[in-house]
DNA sequence: CTCACACTTTTACGCGTCGTAGAAATATTG
DNA sequence: CAATATTTCTACGACGCGTAAAAGTGTGAG
């Protein structure tokens, strides 16, 4: 339902990674501090993808305090896990498609994963 | 990496479904046939549509016979899992996510997951 | 109170994808 | 060979996204 282009990931990645509300300002100055940009983008443009990424539901924007703030409206775990029920919500075969994902993934999260399902289970 | 459009996605459940590869007229047909559309489109559409996930790797196209015909590359299984792991590829921390995958699940299917688990685990 | 400046909203363009299909090319078959 | 079926080529409109200028609005300094 809401996927990303790559400044929309990129601007929700240093939202996801800051603890606090973040203007616009502070992002510009965030992107082109990552990677060896040395690109600076016009501060209208993280404006533009702000707006977006508030109309996809995805960040918050506090118009209060005069230079707006913004911030992720949900952990980046929880998008995450929103991507994968999307995934899984156009597969009618849930259990084949689960059985085939944890062929495939390490010994190591095999045995969290078997962790996790103990700890709910008493919920 | 493969996002897919409407119909795009029409066609590849329906040659996920089919036991046979199918020729770009069974899928008009089939397509016309689906829900109470009563549209039926062109063929050249559907051909079109075919061509461009043949590009995309997720059909494969038999030119032998004379009418084309058309076949998933993978099963609907593995590509969901495709899904599963682009989107767990952009998270860092995979286990977060994973526990709160599990959290929101049925218990019946935390069951058949601690199964797989279990069946998984020898090898 | 007013004006310059910071901030926000509006509008826009170019590119890529997708649904859609006509036109053109090519193969098949009577 | 000619008519018909099939495939390829070309194209257009809509939409998403990166990008940002232009226009509008609020605000603090003087």
């Amino acid at each position: 339902m809401a996927s990303l282009g790559d400044l929309e990931r990129s601007v929700m990645d240093l939202l996801w990674d800051s603890t606090e509300p973040l203007t616009a300002n502070d992002l510009r100055d965030d992107l082109a501090a990552l990677g060896t940009d040395a690109k600076e983008l016009a501060v209208t443009t993280v404006l533009t993808v702000l707006a977006r990424l508030e109309k996809k539901g995805l960040v918050e924007r506090e118009r209060s305090s005069r230079p707006h703030r913004y911030a992720a409206s949900s952990s980046r775990e929880d998008h995450t896990v929103g991507l994968l029920n999307e995934a899984l919500g156009t597969a009618q075969d849930r259990e084949a498609v689960l059985a085939r994902f944890i062929g495939g993934i390490s010994a190591d999260e095999a045995a969290s994963l078997r962790a996790i399902l103990d700890s709910v289970k008493s919920a």
